[in-house]
DNA sequence: AGCACGCCGACT
DNA sequence: GTCGGCGTGCTC
């Protein structure tokens, strides 16, 4: 007997219905039905999507529905890629319908439609004239005209019927073509048939026979200059035929790439490239560290590596963060592998990223280039995954399901038995840590390719420049540095972490400040539209002229951001052109790209902005780099501040001098004494990662101890409270000793959208009770999340505290 | 998450 | 008496 039960995945997002159902498989369905697809499911009285994860002979219940249908004629999901969708959402404590969605692109997603469609005339007048002539109406529609009432009655009556549509979201992109199908007798026919006038059909005929492959029609009346009734004419005679083809969307299609040799290497880059090509011909799946400083050649190691892989027949996955997958980078892939490459980023729109990944389903691709999510794509021989900047914050997923790509990767590394790169000058800690302990194979490069020193970094103390005076943003020696490059006709970068125009608003008769109504926190005045902004629920009010508590008029701007910076460079230096980049300046689609290649053909003096200047990006101009305000990271409430800190401050002096021309890096502060901004200056990663460490096993925090933050929020404040106690009375009695647990204790920020939040935290070293623990409390909590809309968060291995 | 069922108060 | 509010339970 042929296996005929599906086990089913359905799209429905909660706690009760995460599990595995069973259907029946009708006999026209049988044939081609795989693991991998997604089906249509009746799922009570409704119908909607599911996927297959596997095909039985059993069930352990009866009375089993049937599937109504199959959305796939391929699988989108291989069997490595069914399994680790469940071990991703044990792994995170997440849906197993949240984690296989997060694997595929959004176009993969079910779109529903509920109509009511009519069997017979129907009794109720009203009903019956609003169908129109039409046969089925769409429920929202519907509802604003007529009760739910009536609709009842007239099912009930067997005179109509709901229908539940389930489609894929998105659409193959087709495009009309044309091609040959007649034999040479028939065009000769044809020839013979025409007056002398169809000058355009003869052409035609002659450009058809000379045809093999099928063209897009379009193309086809352009070369030739005609319209489509023309040739419709050959159609009709049955000497051509049209038909809709697929075609991708290719964001990159107008370029034109000049392939790349690879570069002649480096012995430090010769010995890293080495160790990776042994795993790869050993077929292990070791993980590398490749502990590089800017400029040491990684990505040219990247690059050689991977033509081993494909050379082998096999495939490669390159995440780099989604901000430093700038053109410049995907070009120097696309150059050295042509259309073997797919890019996967979020300035792609929806259709594109369906077609990306598509290229990848179909194997017509062997390399993908891709932020985050690219570590799903759907290869099946998996030769080699590369992360590029590993340290990088937003390789951890912050909603369902949390996962950090680096633990993926390597699951995906330990099924496919290939080996892991992990790049970065400034490993995370806990990875570097595991490289020290042999876990990963860890690999040094530290000298820079073209021999440049990395360049001097200057620490300008700013309670000093307060006491000689100078209440400006730009410490002397900086306003000297901007100076003299201006001179020169260098480039200059600055860096502030923060948006905006001022940090917060007060009052100094009174000390009022403005806050956000829903937000516990300050709101940040944006000069652009004199609006007040709050950076978390997007509320924003006008800003007010007098205070609105006192009266006064004495309310000021406190704290800088970068247009407060950008006002300041316009009068401090009226000749430089400045460029700010921030969320505000790049919000537009492909601003982001626009505003770094002006500032790369020097149409400005200073690019000035937030975080995402940081990384990746290489002018050869640039001889200055300035760090505003190092303190910035430092005084968040986060274990990680520190390690941030030393982060960003290594990869912004990495901006400076990266070719002939010398660099220099101004980093000012009010806490120069720190042993981050010291040993950042230092270019000491060692020193800073034994000093870390150390604090790290002092307070218990990782890689010492795993974390895992849970964070309750409700609309009561006392409701909040009162849950976060017990979970942690709950997390008391069933945790074993060992387990360090803190709080309760308000979240750093209390309360967001209008939500009161509370966190606690679980500190430990093996706890392997733990998810069973904080299932439990889950549940216990299920029907007040329903009733209340209270909401109990659990991230495992948390990145941010906040 | 929907959706049905069922129980209660507010109306024609 | 009927309409519609929402609390409860179920979905192969």
């Amino acid at each position: 007997m042929t296996d005929r039960i599906a086990k089913v995945v359905v799209d429905v997002p909660a706690q009760e219905t995460n599990k595995i159902y069973d259907y029946l498989i009708p006999d026209q369905l049988l044939d081609g039905l795989v693991p991998g697809m997604r089906v249509v499911v009746p799922f009570g009285p409704r119908t909607i999507m599911g996927y297959v994860l596997a095909i039985h002979n059993h069930s352990e219940r009866d009375n089993l529905k049937e599937l109504a249908n199959v959305l796939d004629v391929q699988p989108i999901l291989t069997e490595e890629l069914i399994e680790l969708g469940k071990w991703l959402s044990e792994e995170t404590m997440s849906y197993y319908i949240s984690s296989f969605q997060a694997m595929l692109p959004q176009a993969l997603k079910a779109s529903y439609k509920k109509s009511l469609h009519r069997l017979a005339p129907i009794e109720q007048d009203a009903l019956n004239t609003l169908f129109d002539g039409r046969d089925y109406i769409d429920a929202l529609e519907l509802l604003e005209h007529v009760s739910l009432r009536q609709i009842n009655e007239a099912i009930k009556r067997g005179e109509a019927e709901w229908d539940y549509e389930v489609a894929s979201k998105g659409k193959v992109k087709t495009i009309q073509m044309v091609k040959k199908v007649g034999t040479l007798d028939q065009f000769d026919q044809y020839l013979a048939d025409l007056s002398r006038q169809s000058k355009k059909q003869f052409q035609l005929v002659d450009y058809f026979l000379g045809l093999e492959e099928a063209v897009p029609v379009k193309e086809v009346l352009e070369q030739n200059k005609t319209t489509k009734q023309t040739l419709s004419k050959l159609e009709i005679a049955g000497c051509i035929t049209f038909f809709q083809g697929e075609v991708y969307r290719d964001p990159h299609q107008a370029d034109r790439f000049t392939r790349s040799a690879p570069l002649p290497l480096k012995p430090q880059q010769k010995q890293a490239l080495d160790k990776i090509n042994q795993a790869l011909t050993a077929i292990k799946n070791d993980v590398f560290l490749l502990h590089g400083v800017t400029g040491s050649g990684k990505t040219e190691v990247y690059l050689q590596a991977i033509d081993t892989v494909i050379r082998d027949g096999k495939q490669a996955i390159v995440l780099v963060p989604e901000i430093s997958l700038t053109p410049m980078m995907v070009d120097r892939f696309k150059q050295r592998f042509g259309d073997a490459v797919a890019v996967m980023h979020s300035a792609l729109s929806k259709g594109e990223r369906f077609d990306e990944w598509r290229k990848v389903h179909r194997h017509e691709v062997s390399v993908v280039v891709g932020a985050r999510s690219a570590i799903f794509a759907p290869f099946d021989r998996l030769g080699l995954i590369i992360i590029d900047e590993e340290h990088e914050s937003s390789y951890k997923q912050e909603d369902h399901p949390r996962y950090h790509v680096r633990e993926v990767a390597i699951k995906r590394g330990e099924y496919h038995q290939c080996p892991v790169v992990l790049g970065s000058a400034t490993p995370n800690l806990e990875t570097y840590a595991r490289a020290k302990k042999g876990v990963f194979t860890l690999i040094d490069m530290p000298d820079r390719i073209n021999d440049s020193v990395m360049p001097a970094v200057s620490i300008q103390d700013m309670r000093e420049e307060l006491h000689l005076g100078n209440r400006s943003m730009f410490s002397g020696a900086l306003k000297e540095a901007i100076q003299a490059r201006m001179d020169r006709k260098e480039q200059i970068v600055l860096f502030l972490n923060r948006r905006g125009y001022s940090t917060f608003v007060m009052c100094r008769d009174c000390g009022y400040v403005s806050e956000c109504p829903n937000c516990d926190i300050s709101l940040t005045y944006h000069q652009r539209h004199d609006q007040l902004k709050c950076h978390y629920c997007h509320h924003q009010e006008p800003m007010p002229k007098t205070c609105p508590t006192c009266e006064s008029d004495s309310i000021r701007f406190f704290g800088t951001g970068t247009e407060k910076v950008e006002e300041a460079l316009n009068q401090t230096f009226p000749e430089a052109r400045v460029i700010r980049m921030d969320v505000d300046t790049t919000r537009k689609k492909g601003a982001h790209e626009r505003l770094l290649k002006q500032f790369d053909n020097h149409q400005a003096d200073i690019l000035l902005g937030t975080q995402m200047i940081a990384k990746g990006l290489d002018f050869p101009k640039v001889t200055l780099v300035g760090v505003l305000a190092a303190d910035g990271l430092l005084n968040l409430p986060d274990f990680r501040a520190s390690e941030r800190t030393f982060q960003l401050l290594t990869q912004v002096s990495g901006r400076a001098g990266r070719h002939d021309l010398l660099g220099e890096v101004i980093v000012q502060t009010y806490t120069p004494e720190h042993y981050s901004v010291e040993l950042a200056q230092a270019y000491d990663y060692q020193a800073f990662f034994n000093q870390e460490m150390a604090l790290r096993k002092a307070y218990q925090y990782p890689p010492y101890y795993f974390l895992t933050l849970i964070t309750i929020s409700h609309e009561q404040l006392l409701k909040t409270e009162e849950v976060a106690r017990t979970v942690v009375k709950l997390l008391r009695k069933h945790l074993s000793d060992e387990a360090i647990i803190l709080g309760p204790s308000p979240s750093p920020i209390e309360r967001i959208k209008g939500r009161y939040r509370y966190q606690c935290m679980i500190k430990y070293k093996d706890e392997p009770n733990q998810k069973a623990v904080l299932k439990k409390i889950i549940e216990h909590y299920e029907p007040l999340k329903r009733k209340e809309n209270l909401s109990i968060q659990i991230d495992l291995n948390p990145q941010q505290l906040m």
